[in-house]
DNA sequence: GTCTATATTCTGATAGAC
DNA sequence: GTCTATCAGAATATAGAC
């Protein structure tokens, strides 16, 4: 996980591996059948264990569930930095039947925020003409918050959680109590 | 370009250029010293003309810059998706010295942004608590777009302009009028 | 389950003929 | 300015001893 993430798949050989683990690279095959496979592994079970941990429950109030969601998301991102670099890097470096099982579980968790837009539409409280387009843009401009965000700056990530619910708020439309 | 966006830099090798572009190995070495200069010149020939290419008239109104900015990143990186992917995928592949060089052209793109929201907040015309993380959100908020978007789709890239210029106004706080 | 050794192919880069 | 040939090393994966 942290030689792809920090080198990429490609740029990564079975020995670096094998040298980080502290095996010969031989060995590795009793682990994995080959590359693809250990690629393929981390990144089902990064999205498999994402699926599990986003808070969804259909009966709270669809602004609570959207800022349990901006806070959720943040956080699980902010603290698996490896995982997320890797899932949304070498994409393009799966089989094409791989690729295909790990956009399948992306799309369920986008299914996740845009249901609780669709419940928010619903309910009246808030106001977006697509919510497919707006589940898309929440999560582009949430997961960007790992691509810059270090602990130790100006703000702290609680601060950072703020803002951008601000910012999600305004985007999707909830008008000012 | 192409091959670098599709498969990455790591994984191409300077024969498969060299065949895709219909010469021998050998024969790139008359115009890039090496592979890594090849990805660099790359990189910053697309950060400089995207620079040379924003628009940005600080004698405008802040609102209708924002309006502008808005359209014209959606879409020119959606007309330039091999440059966009390289330039946020291939930066861990460039060495600590061309890597700087590349993240000061991005960060003057941004300084872009951040001059449109202070100038709007300095006008009262908008309400953000923090221009600079609104500038990061924005950005990513705008980019996210050439990861999904294909033409033919239920939506025309004008649509998908419309939608963001909404979320970005309810972002950054532009009251209703 | 790990090791060493190896098969086979590919890698970035260079030399020198033309 | 392109070619062929090549260097020196690295790649994935496998075989077989222990």
């Amino acid at each position: 996980m942290k030689l792809f993430a920090r080198e990429g798949y490609a740029a990564v050989s079975m020995r670096r591996i094998a040298a980080e683990v502290g095996v010969q690279a031989g060995a590795l095959y009793n682990y994995t059948p080959d590359k693809q496979s250990l690629l393929f592994t981390l990144m089902h079970d990064h999205m498999q264990a994402l699926l599990a941990a986003v808070p969804g429950d259909p009966k709270a109030d669809p602004l609570a569930r959207l800022e349990t969601f901006v806070a959720f998301h943040i956080r699980y991102h902010h603290d698996r930095p490896d995982e997320v670099f890797i899932s949304y890097m070498e994409l393009r470096n799966l089989t094409p039947e791989n690729f295909a099982v790990i956009e399948d579980l992306r799309r369920r968790y986008e299914d996740v925020l845009e249901s609780i837009l669709r419940d928010g539409m619903a309910a009246g409280r808030l106001h977006t003409p697509d919510t497919k387009i707006a589940t898309l843009a929440v999560i582009a401009m949430l997961t960007g918050v790992s691509t810059w965000f270090r602990e130790g700056g100006r703000l702290s990530l609680e601060d950072i959680t703020a803002r951008y619910w601000d910012m999600v708020r305004g985007a999707v439309g909830v008008r000012a109590q």
